[in-house]
DNA sequence: CGAGATTCATGTGAAGTATACCTTTAGGCTTAA
DNA sequence: AAGCCTAAAGGTATACTTCACATGAATCTCGTA
């Protein structure tokens, strides 16, 4: 028995694959950024009145998942900071927020909420009314003398849910404050977010806009190239790992953070097999294995009426050969999964929303038809991938018994 | 046969409710002068 | 009298419900060719 685990701390600690795991996390920050000059340029010289205690113009990046833009804005207001640090001639400050994150910055109320907690602030989760956590807020700004640049990453995920008034009273705070001035940075994956906002929010949010295209495969090759060199002990990559890894990559529109989890998650599995090389079959395995990860993790942390939900999906999924299912057979599946389980049953109304919401994340692909005679409501179509569906189910059978 | 009316099942918006939590306020108790 | 604690009062955000109306194509109706 103990050599059997022995066999498996080796494995781990031994010194076979990684040199250094961190520099393929999605939290790494690179020193240098390949291919993406042209815009750390643009972002610095935007962002670089604070240099002179000037409040920069309101920034606006767009471009899909994984084309650096996080990086990049990041990348530039570090070393603002540190340039500053060094002179201290203005303090600057940048609050950044995910706007994405379910339960943390998915409201009005929680992104003001959280923006208070970077600045060492705190706000109860509830109670206190919208206008009190605002202007806390600006007193919290405002007490002394500042620059402060708010980064609202995935804003378009947020405005979904929000109305963009926020958004409007976010860039109008500037003539409340008496010493301090804010900008904002949004960050959108969506090509066409700023299209459904309110005139007056476009013109001010979009003082500038930048566009970061995605990378083609020899570009996300190179980026790979450097951080593997980092990241693995020498000869351990198989011939044509890398190429691999940026061609899946670069199907999916150039997404550099998609291929270096590839890397990242190749070899891992590669690690806990024991193998001393990270072979091109394993990038495969890869692929698969990050969409189920994902996926199961959205299901996992769902709220539990969301997963009766989705329970009442999958068995109806299941049971019926045709994969199209409409509201109402799944509204009555989830009402018999209720009262097996001893659950609240929600309403229908409250049902359509949260099929609304899956939708959004992907899960299921709904759209809207009318059924002539027979009414009007969702075609639904699950969106699982075989593989993980009964994993799924595990997960979700486990949360209920509990 | 075809144009318009009807119909169905649910989408969707608005307003209301329950819950959990917050601040303020008033009263009561303790303490120190 | 001042200070502190507690409980009630009054308020909010959020998740959900209730109510009411909107939708849009298959189907029906009925006048017309």
């Amino acid at each position: 028995m103990s050599s059997k685990l022995d066999k498996i701390f080796d494995s781990i600690s031994g010194n076979n694959i990684f040199k250094d795991k961190g520099v393929l996390r999605i939290n790494y920050t690179p020193k240098t950024i390949p291919h993406r000059d042209k815009e750390i340029e643009s972002v610095a010289s935007i962002l670089a009145p604070v240099l002179k205690g000037d409040r920069p113009s309101n920034l606006f990046v767009y471009g899909k998942t994984g084309t650096g833009k996080t990086l990049s804005v990041q990348h530039v207001t570090d070393e603002l900071t540190k340039r500053l640090e060094e002179t201290d001639k203005t303090c600057f400050k940048v609050i950044y927020i995910n706007c994405k994150l379910k339960k943390v910055a998915d409201t009005e109320y929680r992104i003001l909420a959280e923006m208070i907690k970077h600045l060492g602030g705190s706000v109860p989760s509830t109670g206190l009314p919208t206008d009190a956590v605002y202007s806390k807020f600006v007193d919290l700004i405002d007490e002394k003398n500042q620059i402060i640049l708010i980064v609202l990453d995935e804003i378009d995920q947020a405005i979904k849910k929000i109305s963009d008034s926020f958004l409007y009273t976010l860039t109008r705070i500037n003539s409340e404050l008496k010493n301090a001035q804010i900008s904002i940075v949004g960050i959108s994956n969506s090509l066409t977010f700023m299209d459904d906002l309110d005139p007056r929010v476009r013109s001010s949010l979009g003082e500038e806009e930048l566009v970061f295209p995605p990378y083609d495969a020899l570009q996300l090759q190179d980026i790979l190239k450097e951080r593997s060199d980092k990241s693995f002990s020498k000869d351990v990559l198989d011939e044509g790992v890398i190429s691999k890894c940026a061609a899946f990559a670069a199907r999916e529109h150039g997404d550099a953070r998609r291929a270096l989890d590839l890397l990242r998650v190749a070899a891992e599995l590669a690690e806990r097999e024991g193998k001393e090389k990270l072979l091109v079959e394993y990038i495969d395995k890869a692929n698969n294995k990050i969409d189920r990860d994902k996926m199961l993790d959205i299901i996992r942390s769902e709220p539990k009426q969301f997963q009766l939900v989705l329970y009442a999906i999958m068995d109806l999924d299941e049971d019926n050969d045709f994969d199209k299912m409409f509201t109402g057979d799944i509204y009555n599946k989830y009402r018999e999964v209720c009262q097996q389980t001893k659950n609240e049953v929600l309403t229908q109304r409250r049902i359509s929303d949260v099929i609304a919401d899956f939708d959004m994340l992907g899960l299921i692909n709904a759209r809207v038809i009318s059924k002539g005679r027979q009414g009007r409501t969702r075609e639904i179509k699950l969106m699982m991938p075989p593989g993980i569906k009964q994993k799924a189910r595990e997960i979700l059978n486990n949360s209920f018994l509990i």
